[in-house]
DNA sequence: CTAGATTATGCTCAACATGAGCATAAAGGT
DNA sequence: ACCTTTATGCTCATGTTGAGCATAATCTAG
């Protein structure tokens, strides 16, 4: 069995970061690498073309995921290349599914996620207490604060794979081995997509601090709000706005295009772009996320 | 034909990063997965062991390349599924080669090093004048100033990758398509290992930014500028020494073992360990490389 | 025994970055 | 005219970073 070429397309629609999936969101585009592809990302670009009739732009190699023993096939063990790609909404595209739909608590700019958040840390003291040793349970306990901020630490946006697995270990979520009783909100997807999928959103969320990437996301013209809410849509935490404005400007990576943003609430703001010259031309840092204490 | 694991091990002696080759330096530890397998860090834990005798600590997933497919033989396409590994030099181990054997250009603590950018930055200065047109003229200048460092932009050690690749198409390396009569100083290694190790230095040159893995790399213990001279060795790049120490001790992650570096010249300095407690137990940062100017 | 030479270690300073918040501006709606 | 809403400018305290001065302990050469 040839290794699988697996892509998570990512777009932001209405300040929510949405995926591509097929069969009623439960895959991703994916299909193996064959002998006529040239190298892994055109055998990538023809199956995702082929599948979703989605061109690709840039793309990024995640992680080569292989499948546990026990599901290997009479054809072999299922080896996964996976890709992360950057891109926008083509107009009648059907497929793009709100990637909180599936990591509902990875949003923690709204109040329901940090409600969310509360009551996974209940269900995982529970399993942390009911662990065979007493150095288990502590070691349980340290991992739950650790991935969930508490104790002081701090919400990390980037252990989104991290803090899955844990819920997975635990039996919270549908794929479990042996799912609990208390199955969390949050959609369920085939074989190891959603880790796939937890895999890219921790690798964008990380990006975005050192990359201007954020600019792939964004349509020609926007507002500094707009730009503000599809980097708080894709952290999933809330920034403090003059200090964002004030690192945005500072970067000089986009210029006012002269115009206003039509039918707005409050003082009309202006309208800038990205000078997509200053790409190559300089070595360039990303959004340092000026972080806002949950409101 | 089923992927290939193939492994990086690194280590660090005298002062010099090391890496554990076979064949005479030209190759990589390397097999292919097999069903019996576990996973595929099991599988890359036996191939290593059984063809170099050490046993592996921690690894880490770097990147899946595949063939050209001017390669592609009879069994098909070869695929490489590549992993970092940190580790010490054991007794009488053999194969141990320092890795600015194979890139002389990425060492900048030496003026050696130095000296032999300056050349190479020449070079490729012909090999951009030799585009065929203007346009790629410039587009090879501006590559070649980012990779490289020029025009104020200041030597950015995690491009080991970038600038391997752009000698490669200069046709600057043994491993070049068709060789130019220049061929730099720098041992070659077989089939695509050189990018391998190239992905593993910059990798490695990241993280020692955000996560304290320089430690794995550490005997039990060891002075300050022992640590720093370490760094300076995987970084390539010499560091301001107070401020080295300033920011290692307000990391907190090393404690003092109360004795003394024996044979030393000068003031005696003194000894310290990691403290490996504080894994897991918070979210710690790596070196944040406070950076020297070339002497 | 003393003057270097050599490495260790403590401390200061200026420049800049970051988190927080006050204040004012410019729209639309009642 | 006033209120609501969003945009935008500015200040302030604190922390981080790059650079370098000064002093402390050791050894070696004369």
């Amino acid at each position: 069995m040839p290794p699988e070429l697996i892509a998570v397309l990512i777009a932001v629609s209405d300040d929510r970061p949405m995926v591509l999936t097929l069969e009623g969101g439960r895959l991703l585009p994916s299909g193996p690498l064959e002998a006529g592809h040239r190298s892994l990302q055109t055998g990538l670009r023809l199956w995702v073309e082929h599948q979703t009739g989605h061109a690709l732009g840039h793309v990024e190699q995640l992680y080569t995921f292989a499948d546990a023993p026990a599901d290997v096939g009479p054809d072999g063990r299922r080896v996964l290349i996976s890709y992360l790609a950057l891109t926008r909404i083509r107009r009648g595209e059907r497929g793009w599914r709100g990637w909180y739909d599936y990591f509902p608590w990875e949003d923690q700019t709204a109040p329901e996620g940090r409600d969310l958040v509360l009551r996974i840390v209940q269900l995982l003291d529970e399993w942390a207490a009911r662990a065979s040793s007493a150095a288990e349970q502590e070691a349980r306990r340290q991992r739950v604060a650790l991935t969930f901020g508490l104790e002081g630490l701090g919400w990390d946006d980037e252990l989104v794979l991290q803090r899955y697995e844990l819920l997975w270990e635990a039996a919270l979520v549908p794929e479990s081995a042996s799912p609990g009783a208390a199955v969390l909100p949050g959609l369920g997807m085939a074989r190891d997509e959603r880790r796939v999928l937890a895999t890219a959103m921790a690798r964008l969320r990380a990006k975005i601090r050192y990359r201007p990437v954020i600019y792939e996301l964004m349509p020609d013209s926007f507002t500094l709000l707009h730009l503000q809410r599809t980097v708080e849509a894709v952290a999933g935490q809330p920034m403090h706005k003059q200090n964002f404005r004030r690192l945005v400007a500072q970067q000089g990576l986009i210029e006012e295009t002269g115009e206003v943003a039509p039918d707005t609430r409050g003082r009309p703001a202006r309208l800038f772009r990205f000078r997509r010259e200053v790409i190559g031309a300089r070595r360039i840092a990303g959004s340092k996320l000026p972080l806002a204490r949950p409101i």
